[in-house]
DNA sequence: GTCAATTTGTACGTATGTATC
DNA sequence: AGATACATACGTACAAATTGA
């Protein structure tokens, strides 16, 4: 950070364009979206400190900050007071459509997946169940309480509900397969497809932010879906919570 | 709530079936949460006391505790202090998909939809438009900030940019006729679709709260998408904010 | 545990261009 | 044209949190 801006840059170093129009706190959030984007500023590394940036875009430090509020609002960093700022884990882009498997999602990115089996058992369907399913009130359905990770981090937890007797023994499949399209597999279903699809959004209790390794408070989406397998048969009903710092949806 | 259960309730009024594997406080939690559903608790009104629920379900009051901790969970309902529970306004189902227009789908709530035009601007695309524009990084674009109410609520605030010279002037149409789509008819495009839609959450900033008439922190579901007319030119880039507490979204 | 250095957070003040009334 | 409000940009000073010697 040796460079001074008492001299005027020339042309081909001039990094913001003065007097078109665009604020000059606005160029300098987009480039270093930019360069967060292509990857230039790692996720998780310290971006340089504001008085570096003041003096590397030739603009006073509050010219900075109001870039880096900017950024921050969007999410892509995070600054903390004594420490720095540092860039925030981009979102795993997560396809979600009638054919979308948490599974392959997760390999396409490069990251190894698991669904973890937390608990399980056996219950009369509760009202919203029995609806979602098809099913009388009271009928007995298998729940399981999961939470899926991509590498260690927990991406998302989910209650799936699955109708007895045709499941019986599910969880244990599941348990030991890690994955709902394998453990349907073991059961004979090759196809499934999403049903419905709703998309709610709230803050992580107390629970739910344990499960999901966040703080209290933070953002969760809500999705809640009804799968049919190639007969059109309703074989499961789940509400899953994703952590909305890692996780955006990408509709199909 | 004139009702004692000093006498045992017949059968046929038996609220609770006791000893069937499904625990109490879930009944109650299904029993009220019907009574929301179908509007016999109306939203916004004052759910009847903790004692007055123990004495209807001859259960403790703790049990009702818990039935009410559920649906509290669920953003049924609202406790405060001093002052009772109350039935919250049930998140309006807003269908999301390649052709939703948000005019019919509140006017099919039996609602009445209008968008206000809060500001408009011209000014250089930034990056992130320009990518979802199509356009070379600051070609000039219409800027619209939006609240989208139904029936004087604001379920969602937006930013809208639209490229020029050929949409100039649509921030006045858009002000004149409260709708995207009656302002896309003003210019001659009768059809449009999505082409890309990414889902997000986090919490609103202060300035958000404000548009959106929530307090600050409340969770707001972020729905990025681009437009492109009959022909497949990208027409619309657009970040909507929804509340949350007021809109779910439903994928088809 | 203490202290100093580093870094972000907050609060003043000033000046200028632009849009609006 | 003039007045007013607002966003932008710069300057300075100090507070608060973190880190490491």
């Amino acid at each position: 950070m040796a460079e001074t801006h008492d001299i005027p840059v020339t042309p081909s170093d001039a990094l913001l364009r003065r007097g078109e129009g665009l604020a000059a706190w606005r160029q300098i959030a987009d480039t270093l979206a930019e360069e967060i984007g292509r990857g230039a500023l790692a996720a998780g590394s310290q971006i340089p400190t504001e008085a570096a940036l003041s003096g590397r875009f030739g603009v006073n430090r509050h010219t900075v900050r109001r870039a880096l509020a900017a950024l921050a609002e969007r999410g892509l960093v995070r600054a903390t007071q004594g420490r720095g700022t540092f860039v925030e884990q981009a979102p795993l882009p997560y396809p979600i459509g009638p054919r979308t498997r948490f599974s392959e999602t997760v390999s396409r990115a490069g990251r190894e997946a698991w669904g973890d089996l937390l608990a399980s058992r056996v219950l009369p369907a509760d009202a919203e169940t029995a609806e979602a399913l098809g099913l009388a009130p009271g009928a007995p359905v298998i729940e399981m309480l999961t939470r899926h990770r991509a590498d260690d981090t927990p991406l998302s937890t989910a209650r799936t509900c699955l109708p007895l007797p045709r499941f019986a023994g599910f969880e244990a499949a599941y348990g030991r397969l890690g994955s709902i399209t394998r453990a349907f597999a073991d059961f004979g279903v090759d196809d499934y497809t999403r049903l419905s699809t709703r998309v709610g959004a709230r803050a992580a209790s107390a629970e739910e932010a344990i499960r999901l390794d966040v703080a209290p408070g933070r953002p969760l989406l809500t999705v809640t879906s009804v799968n049919i397998d190639g007969q059109g048969m309703r074989i499961q009903a789940t509400q899953s919570l994703f952590s909305a710092d890692r996780v955006e949806l990408i509709l199909e």
